[in-house]
RNA sequence: GCGAAAUUGGAGAAGCGGUUAACUCACUUGGCUGUGAACCAAGCAUUCACCGGUUCGAUCCCGGUAUUUCGCCCCA
């Protein structure tokens, strides 16, 4: 037996059909609003990410899978999908050709080198969107509210936007200028990883979660008073046209978020279940200004994006039940009751399936109590018993496993006595539908 | 990276320094030889995460390793 590599998982069976179903909707949501599928390699260079998650984040400092190929490059597996997706969106010269924006969605793993605990794994699963070259603010907002629709369809209610401005280049060169003296004069007082930093990245300070450093925020400068009246403009607009759209937020003046390349509008989406559970935030993302030109792309070109972890929402959402049963159910079920059925069995089987009809074949050689069980665990609708008198009539046993019916069918009428029956059922629900 | 706790069949789970490792569910087979339930009977861990140590004897005590969970950190 071999174990599990340390924060891996294995996702099979109902677990995936969750995953699939998150993913979907998130998919349907994102072509809903015209973003297009980009699929890129899951290895990297590991400059890549250097130069746009950003040296000081936590990331790039410890969390990445980083080793040396036969060839002496660097690689790292992605960390998140943003960088390897601006990436493909330049080498691809697709802002080149004047089609901006270039709206992208993607879902796969992602691999960080963390503590593992439930919902959180060192291999996990990301679905997000980049929408690379944003002019209007309301192009934030659209980010936005794709993530928020995306989260109501999966049954997230009462969800909390909490949103922020970081500020463009201009306003956080001021602001860091600012913060720096501040928290210049404090430092002796604060924790390891505040004095850590503040050489880093001062911004991260704010975020921090020891007691008294929080004191000490609490006085530090604040953003908002240093913002230009662009970012500040553009800001109130985004602020303005969310109300409209009645997505409630709640501005966190310190919310940051660990990668540097964020500039401008900032968010995450928080979840308080009806019981009352504080989940935190769900999903995360924000506007970059320089990630683009970071990256070897034109200048001025900004974007916006934002992520979910797959498995945390998964996680959620079994907590908190929000999954509906996802109903799987099989059509026909054939059972031949002696082994030397089973070629005829398939037979029928392979007829039913080219009829639309999904089925499965007893190949166990069980007796018809087993296969019958077996079938109920399929939540089977029709058990097809194929026995002796049947073989040799030419004929084949239908039984409605829900009705507790059957009769006696020739097999050249069992598609279209099954195609009867079938419309049959949908005119029923229709008529229960009119009621 | 730091701190703590856990790990017994397919699942839940009891147990104790002494060899039949309880019980429940699931599953398999039969009673019922061609019909889902119930009932009854039988079967289902030579083994208690792995490796060492202590001991006459270890699933139990000790040490190490692995994994998981919780907290910190951070995030999705």
């Amino acid at each position: 037996m071999f174990n599990l590599v340390k924060g891996t998982h294995d996702v099979i069976l109902s677990e995936a059909d969750k995953y699939s179903y998150i993913e979907q909707t998130f998919i349907q949501v994102a072509e809903f609003f015209n973003y297009k599928e980009f699929r890129t390699p899951i290895i990297e260079s590991s400059e890549l990410f250097q130069r746009s998650v950003g040296d000081s984040s936590d990331i790039v400092r410890k969390e990445m899978y980083t080793f040396l190929d036969k060839g002496d490059r660097s690689i790292t597996l992605r960390p998140e999908l943003t960088a390897g997706i601006i990436r493909s969106i330049v080498n691809n010269k697709l802002l080149a050709l004047g089609d901006i924006p270039v709206k992208a969605y993607y879902v796969g793993p992602c691999f960080r080198y963390e503590r593992p605990q439930q919902g959180r794994y060192r291999q996990f699963n990301q679905f997000g969107i980049e929408c690379v070259g944003v002019v209007s603010p309301y192009r934030d907002v659209e980010v936005i509210s794709l993530c928020y629709y995306g989260l109501k369809i999966l049954g997230f209610k009462n969800l909390k936007l909490v949103i922020n401005c970081l500020g463009d280049d201009e306003s956080r060169t001021n602001y860091k200028n600012v913060l720096r003296d501040y928290f210049a004069k404090h430092l002796d007082n604060m924790c390891g990883d505040c004095k850590e930093r503040f050489k880093l990245n001062v911004l991260r300070i704010l975020d921090c979660k020891d007691p008294s450093d929080q004191e000490i925020v609490k006085n530090a400068p604040r953003i908002e008073d240093y913002l230009t009246p662009k970012s500040k403009e553009n800001f109130d607009k985004i602020l303005k046209t969310l109300d409209n759209l009645g997505i409630e937020y709640e501005i966190d003046r310190n919310l940051v978020r660990g990668l540097d390349y964020y500039s401008d509008v900032v968010f995450e989406f928080h979840y308080t279940s009806s019981k009352g559970i504080n989940y935190g935030a769900l999903c995360g993302g924000g506007h970059y200004n320089k990630l683009i030109q970071e990256i070897g792309g034109p200048k001025d070109i900004e974007g916006c994006g934002f992520a979910i972890g797959i498995e945390r929402i998964a996680s959620v959402m079994n907590d908190d039940n929000l999954f509906a049963d996802i109903d799987e159910s099989l059509d026909c079920y054939v059972m031949p009751l002696d082994i030397s059925y089973q070629n005829k069995a398939i037979e029928i089987a392979t007829t039913l399936r080219l009829n639309g009809f999904k089925s499965d074949v007893n190949l166990e050689g069980k007796g018809l109590k087993g296969m019958l069980k077996k079938a109920l665990k399929f939540n089977t609708k029709y058990a097809l018993i194929l026995g002796e008198d049947e073989v040799n009539s030419n004929k084949i046993v239908v039984k409605d496993l829900k009705e507790e019916k059957q009769e006696s069918i020739e097999l050249d009428e069992l598609i279209s006595y099954l195609d009867q029956k079938e419309s049959e059922d949908c005119e029923c629900h229709h008529h229960q539908n009119e009621e």
